[in-house]
DNA sequence: CGAACCCTTGACAGAAATCAACTAAGGTGG
DNA sequence: CCACCTTAGTTGATTTCTGTCAAGGGTTCG
């Protein structure tokens, strides 16, 4: 592996206060692997072998049920995913798949666990870290729970140009997957999208432009207690990834979903 | 507080490992209290103060939005709820109340953060309580997310009878609760209630027979992704919880939320 | 160029919410 | 003890929202 990579994965959260000693085991076996885009990673109900780290690229996280399927996140550079299932060794409850050519360190997840055994700070990051990751899913289901469909992508899109000082931005996924992770069909979501330039969002291609931010907040009545902290972006599916340690609540950027 | 309720408290899978001085140092300033019921324990958005664990009773976590509200889960005795908020020192993202009359003890949080900074085996116990917490969220969300209100609600009947050799089984909660944790209308749920008659669920009041559970299936296509797994309850909503520490996938019942 | 795929649009169907009325059960107070 | 009130639950009528099915436009890529 690269130095600069280990360097760029000791400056994550998880990873940044533990021991150099302990480090450096967690990663004597780690992998560093490139995939090509669209090659799932990892199948739901599978065993966790490895704890994920995306270095470049980017993973959708989805869950499957009968014949549908729903994206829940998308993970960006760099974070890593499944942490919980590792951490219980228990079945993964969702899937991952590259969204483009990506590229993903493995730690095994035996040495994961072995190390934070040892470890205390290790321990004391992880427990923070799926807080984080707690907190995000809790405030995904309110989303998915209390607001309508409309509702849901006024608000994901007030999130993307929250601290941002431009009124547009470009839509970092295709609308389907969007579409999935808002919990509508494609078909819902463009006529979704369309309905809103009539409160202030217009839509053209792949870029979003707010022409009128408050009749936008109007329908989305946007909080930091579902929306997350005002100084993030989308957790999941905006996210870029954040060598920031902050609390998920103060942070540049909080952590996106770990399984 | 009395002696019989810390010894119950000490054997939760959260505290069991820990040292007893730690422990000792975190009960020395807990409260005990007993709330009558439909009181509101906790607003969301709050600053965490405590963390809270039920000895007796019943609690609601719920979310508010505008003028919606959605339950996310019941906490049942014995078990400690909004553990992640009190860890990360971030607002509550859900708020509480009780169901009936709860007897509820009450852990400093600043004393909840010192003791896992010098307690490994409570940091450990901290992070297996969190990673079970995490996966219940992600099951409840890809529930709502992947099946209707029907399958849901099949969904539901089949874990509370799953693995009790009864064909029936007492609704735990007001139907109107169950409804908004379903993510429906109390209306919604009578008539859906109804509908599932036809195929394997009858209903009588606040009882549920299974009349075909080889129907219900077909409608529920129960999954332990979804579901949990096979040995416990509904973690949210049946939840009578455990002195079992197990993984949330090999416990005899899941530990609910945490928030 | 054609095939495949994403997105959009339209027409329609189905699911669930809303509004309203009604029943039944439990509690209160005369 | 009973009239009265409140509230949970049900049922019906209707609207609203969202999904489904089908078709067409636009892109990309081999």
């Amino acid at each position: 592996m690269r130095d600069s990579e280990l360097a760029q994965i000791r400056q994550l959260p998880l990873f940044r206060t533990m021991a150099d000693d302990s480090f450096a085991l967690l990663m004597r076996a780690a992998y560093d692997q490139t995939f090509p885009a669209f090659v799932q990673l990892i199948e739901q109900g599978a065993e966790p072998d490895f704890l994920h780290i995306v270095v470049e690229g980017s993973v959708e996280l989805f869950a499957r049920w009968q014949d549908r399927e729903t994206t829940m996140a998308v993970v960006r550079p760099v974070s890593s995913f499944i942490l919980a299932a590792c951490i219980k060794d228990a079945p993964y409850l969702m899937a991952a798949r590259t969204l483009e050519k990506t590229r993903i360190i493995l730690l095994p997840s035996v040495d994961l666990r072995a190390v934070f055994q040892t470890d205390h700070k290790f321990a004391m990051a992880t427990i923070n870290e799926l807080a984080s990751c707690y907190r995000s899913v809790v405030r995904h289901a309110k989303d998915i729970k209390l607001r309508n469909a409309r509702e849901r992508l006024a608000a994901y899109i007030l999130r993307k140009t929250r601290d941002s000082k431009s009124a547009s931005f470009i839509i970092p996924v295709e609308k389907r997957l969007l579409a999935s992770y808002l919990g509508v069909t494609p078909e819902s979501l463009s006529r979704t999208m369309k309905s809103l330039q009539e409160v202030g969002a217009k839509v053209d291609g792949q870029r979003v432009i707010i022409t009128d931010r408050k009749a936008l907040e109007a329908v989305a009545h946007p909080s930091p207690l579902i929306d997350g902290p005002d100084c993030d972006d989308e957790a999941a599916l905006a996210g870029a990834a954040l060598l920031d340690d902050g609390d998920d609540d103060e942070s540049v950027v909080a952590r996106p979903y770990t399984y």
